[in-house]
DNA sequence: TTGTATAATGTAAACGCTTACAAAAAGACA
DNA sequence: TGTCTTTTTGTAAGCGTTTACATTATACAA
């Protein structure tokens, strides 16, 4: 009756050795039928399930990947996560969540707490990891890797060589600010990110290409560094808006995520910027509630997904290759063409 | 220089034997200063971290609780996953999710699924769970009870004797109920959850408290069932209209969770109801998008993060004890008072 | 010096499985 | 019937720790 007997207990319940009872539990052949029904038999008897941990032991094996991800309040994380679970259930292998900082946190080598844990492997999500810590945090990796397969998800530098699937955000904001700009815009902000963090560099550099493609000068007041929760959107346009005079307000917007768009939405509401006729807002990541918002938001849909799935295929492969996320723009309401500014006539 | 050497390799190292290194890991008493540091020297050297899974396989302990979640894409379980896992590190332990789905799928005895991983023990949120897969699952539970602590999370009945930190939902929904009427509204929709799960049967019943306490008639057409996604309470709100003669439209409609509510407010603006003019809507579990909806929407604090810490303390304590979560009612805009109805003149 | 108490260290078994190898049983065939 | 295969089953070692217990070193008193 025990959920807790081990297979000696079904051994001698079914009259025979544990090897047969092993082999019984690993569907391996060359047990007689007859053996095999009553270890069965046996083994619902006590409701008999063997010890993931003693098979760890001898294996080598747990049957268990690894997730770094920030943290699972955004639900773009939560999908990543959704995806890759999935996908490794499918695989027969369950997934462990760290966010990000519980590992972190960690003495001077971070990445021996996953290496405590005996994965079969680890997918690391590295976005929004501050740059020092970032780097700590890759170096540590180093002594890992030998001992575990690794993926890592995100804006990933073409110089870190580890298998990946990588996105590119410097093409995806440069591909942003040319349609903002085929729509008329001339004033376009960046809002959200850490000014340390990789990718914020990366969408830096995306920024500053699709300025210099339609050859329109950089403002630095248009560009913002904040968090990436709504709260930080909101006090970063807020602050953009209260330092510019009306007429040099931009007219768009490229948020970090959907969050900080979201953020963004409210603070354009309260100083009167009808979107998207005054503002047009662009977040990142799609998520769930994006066509929920009023006007529903233009984002960037990054599949997760199929991203966090696409990495746990890649980690049980072994292959050491890098592929690239897919991505794609939805286009809703909060984004649209620049309409003849009022404020700008108003404005002396 | 290798993270997966061995306690052999660190004693060797070091010239001691492996109980002197157990002793030095665990930072026992007894091992001389100057033997502890070379026994320090050599980990740091190797990079050496213990097994967990040795270790699990002598101390009986993982160190690693589990935690059933119906799916972490709802705003709503990330909070509750959040809370649980940090509460859980500063204890010392990791937690490990499993997606309801994941072990509802096993055989028989789904719970068997979480005893083979010998996790320390478990949090079970029993939301949403269809009747009949429920029962199953707690029936096997009883297996599992005698090796692993469990607490449940959620609408947990009396009668279910498990330690649990529960909310009593019909409770709440009265509450709403008497606020609604309160506020002038008569006809009132409950919309969401499936007619089979636990949670809603305890809705159902404030519900019709609720009505019973103002004296107000039962119309069935404003009680609908629907899943818990945006696109479910869209649906339901588009069915229950088209339904009926304006007139007879609700003017309040309390939603299952945010989620839903979110689709409710987007069937009411495609209806051309104003909101909270035309019709209130309350949702519940105050998931962060719900003060950035338009217009922003009152919901039901469920306190989430600090619901999933109690889990991991009460889980911890031992104690086989029932708490009451807290919850508190949040007002936004999309609640308000009735407003003499311009429907109900018109239509004939 | 010897003896005794205490601190430091070591030995070996155990945890619950897997697996290589050995042994026994069952068939096949002469 | 006996011999040789083949199938089935069993034995024992090993996985990397912890831990009870044994042993050795050290300190101190007599």
């Amino acid at each position: 009756m025990a959920a807790n007997s081990t297979i000696y207990d079904i051994a001698a319940e079914a009259g025979v050795s544990i090897a047969t009872v092993s082999r019984v539990l690993r569907e391996e052949p060359g047990v007689s039928p007859r053996t095999r029904e009553r270890v069965i038999a046996a083994i619902s008897r006590h409701n008999y399930r063997p010890s993931s941990i003693a098979r760890g032991m001898t294996s080598k094996k747990t049957n268990t990947l690894g997730i770094v991800l920030p943290k699972l309040l955004n639900p773009n994380y939560a999908m990543i996560f959704t995806g890759a679970s999935d996908a490794a259930r499918a695989a027969g292998c369950s997934v462990n969540l760290f966010p990000w900082r519980s590992i972190v946190g960690q003495a001077e080598n971070p990445a021996l707490a996953l290496a405590e844990r005996r994965l079969d492997g680890v997918i690391i999500c590295v976005e929004y990891m501050p740059q020092e810590e970032n780097a700590r945090f890759l170096e540590s990796l180093r002594e890992l890797r030998p001992f575990m397969p690794i993926v890592l998800i995100g804006c990933v530098p073409a110089e870190v060589d580890y298998p990946a699937i990588s996105y590119n955000m410097a093409e995806i904001v440069r591909h942003v600010m040319a349609w903002l700009i085929g729509l008329g815009h001339q004033r376009i902000a960046l809002i959200g990110g850490m000014e340390s963090d990789q990718d914020q560099k990366r969408r830096d550099v995306g920024y500053l290409q699709g300025l210099q493609d339609a050859k329109l000068p950089f403002v630095s007041s248009y560009r913002v560094f904040c968090g990436g929760n709504p709260a930080d959107g909101e006090n970063a346009l807020d602050g953009m808006l209260e330092q510019l005079q009306p007429a040099y307000w931009p007219t768009a917007v490229i948020a970090l995520n959907d969050l900080v768009a979201m953020g963004c939405l409210a603070s354009a509401r309260r100083h009167g910027l009808r979107v998207p006729e005054d503002l047009s807002v662009v977040g990142c990541d799609n998520i769930f509630c994006a066509p929920y918002l009023l006007p529903p938001l233009t984002s960037i849909d990054m599949h997760q997904q199929e991203l966090g799935a696409r990495a746990v295929e890649l980690l049980l492969s072994g292959e050491n290759k890098r592929e690239d996320a897919r991505w794609e723009m939805v286009f809703r309401a909060s984004g649209g063409p620049c309409e003849p500014d009022m404020r700008e006539r108003k404005g002396e």
